[in-house]
DNA sequence: CCGGATCCGCCCGGATACTG
DNA sequence: CAGTATCCGGGCGGATCCGG
C-alpha cells in the first residue's frame, strides 16, 4: 500500500508521502489544525487553547503549517499588532482524513487502553 | 473538534487522542502498518521492505504496535527461529483512515511542495 | 501582543557488538 | 533469524530574555 499498483515501489512514492506525513503526524499540527477548524484565531488565542504547547512549539509548528500551503498567516499592524491564522483551501481538506482518524482514535482509545494494560502486565509477570 | 461537544472541553479526551495518535503519527508505525494491510510477515522481511528503519527501531516500533494490540507476535520455535507479525482486527481498523490519509498526502504532495518551494524563495528573499 | 534569539537538558534514534 | 545491550551524537523542545 501507500502505492497505487501492488507491485509497491519501495522507495519513490512512499519516501515522499512519509515526507508530507512527517507534518500530520507532528504533535502539535494535528491539534493546531483542528483547533483552526472552526475558525481564525489568533497567536495567543490558539496559545491558550492547544494548552500543552511553548511558545516556540507553535510558533514553529504555525510556520511549518504555513509553509505547507495549509494556512494563511495575516499581519493586522496596530498597537498592539495582530495576527490570524486561519486553514487555507488546502489545510480544510486536511480536516476531513484527519477527523477520520481522530473518530477512530476516540472510537477505538478504550481497546487500546486495554491492551496496553494487558502488555504491561504480562511484561512485569515475566521479568518478575 | 477531537471532541464530541462544540463546547470544547480542552484537555480530557483531547489529551488521550494525541497520546493514541502518537503512535499512529510515529514515521515507522504507519509504514510497519502499510506494509502488514497485505499479509503477515517476518521481521527482517519488514526490515527489508520498510527499508531505513534500523533493527532498533523496527524492533521498538513492533512493540508498541504490538502493546496497543494493532499486531500479533507470533513466534514459531525452530531453527533458524520465525517470528511473524500480523494485523489484528483492531489493526485493520485503523488501516482504513491511515489509507485515506496516505491518499490525501498522495493527492496533495505537489500542491505542498509547491508552497514550500515558494515559501522558502520569500523567505530566503527577504534574509537577502 | 507576537514573536526572534539563545542556552541547554534530554531523549530519539543510528551503529555496533553480542546472545539464543 | 530475531532480537537485546550499550554507547553516543544530533536535534527536539522547554525556559528565558529581549525586540517591534
Amino acid at each position: 500500500m501507500f502505492d497505487t499498483d501492488t507491485a509497491h515501489r519501495p522507495t519513490n512514492e512512499c519516501l515522499k508521502i512519509t515526507e508530507v506525513l512527517a507534518r500530520v503526524g507532528d504533535k502539535w499540527s494535528i491539534l493546531v489544525i483542528g483547533r483552526l477548524g472552526d475558525r481564525s484565531m489568533r497567536f495567543n488565542e490558539l496559545r491558550r487553547s492547544v494548552e500543552g504547547v511553548s511558545q516556540r512549539m507553535l510558533t514553529l509548528t504555525l510556520r511549518g503549517l504555513e509553509r505547507d500551503g495549509l494556512i494563511t498567516r495575516t499581519v493586522t499592524s496596530s498597537i498592539p499588532p495582530r495576527v490570524d491564522y486561519e486553514l487555507t483551501g488546502l489545510g480544510r481538506s486536511l480536516l476531513v482524513p484527519v477527523e477520520q482518524l481522530a473518530r477512530w482514535a476516540q472510537e477505538h482509545r478504550p481497546t487500546v487502553e486495554i491492551a496496553r494494560r494487558e502488555f504491561d502486565l504480562k511484561m512485569t509477570a515475566d521479568t518478575v
